[in-house]
DNA sequence: TTGGCTATCGCAAATCCATGCAATAACGGT
DNA sequence: ACCGTTATTGCATGGATTTGCGATAGCCAA
């Protein structure tokens, strides 16, 4: 039923093996339009498969991240999650004031990124970019 | 002795109290070329006042923070603290491979941070950005 | 200088995330 | 279908940072 399949053939491809809890955890962040929380992605998991533990979400949240099948979000002191979609790529912009979350063209960060890359030899990690700082309602004094 | 009458003026301008343990983180961050882990700044504040808790560095550089004296590097899993130097801003480039630190010019990050502020009205924090990813050495089959 | 308001501290506990290890289970080869 | 190798899991533990709370101590006014 899902539509997982590349992201399974990358794992099996690189010699990781597929399991129900891994399954379990990529269905649920791409089942989530937006980003989700680890402990919200370990509650939902836990409906599928009672014993896993939550060393193991954090574990394939941060294994599917390597391999760019989802992406980070810092929110506050949270990570969150959600799916790459690589037709669609954006970043966050958070308020560090009130914790709301826009996204953001990576338009904006290309020249910036072609930058770093061509006179550092930087590979800045792009997609998993989050923007602190103040919202347009947050703004001091105004 | 310290050279941070301004930042003490600025506490108090703000309603903060300054006391000997504010102090000593200050002195402590401001007597570091580079950056400082908050375990580390613990330690040498325990020289001075053997009794204050851990909690209250992290608070202190928390204050300092968003007070913009301090300015917070994110290397591998912690936090590391540097004295922020108006006549010098910079920001950091972070291996996610290998910890390694490079500075790096604000000037980079210059034209990016106006069209946020222009087009969304986000002012982002620019002082505390960490770019993550992989340095030249690190980079894949090179 | 003293007194009082309240910011700050120390302490303890909680939160979030990472890691070591023995037991388990995927998966390629038979 | 079975076996063996070894990646992965659950569990327990540890590290880093944050938070709640009662006690303490800055700082301002009198």
């Amino acid at each position: 039923m899902s539509g997982h399949e590349s992201a399974v053939a990358h794992l099996r491809s690189e010699g990781y093996r597929m399991t129900p809890q891994r399954l379990s955890v990529l269905d649920i962040v791409a089942g989530r339009p937006g980003h989700i929380g680890a402990d919200e992605v370990w509650n939902l998991a836990k409906e599928q498969h009672p014993y896993v533990d939550l060393a193991t979400i954090y574990r394939t949240l941060q294994l599917l991240k390597r391999l760019g099948v989802v992406t980070e979000v810092v929110i506050g002191n949270k990570l969150h999650f959600e799916l790459a979609d690589h037709h669609n790529r954006h970043n966050h912009m958070v308020c560090s004031e009130c914790d709301s979350v826009q996204t953001l063209s990576p338009a904006y960060l290309a020249e910036f990124s072609r930058r770093l890359q061509q006179e550092f030899g930087f590979t800045p990690d792009l997609d998993n970019i989050t923007i602190g700082g103040l919202c347009s309602i947050c703004q001091p004094q105004g």
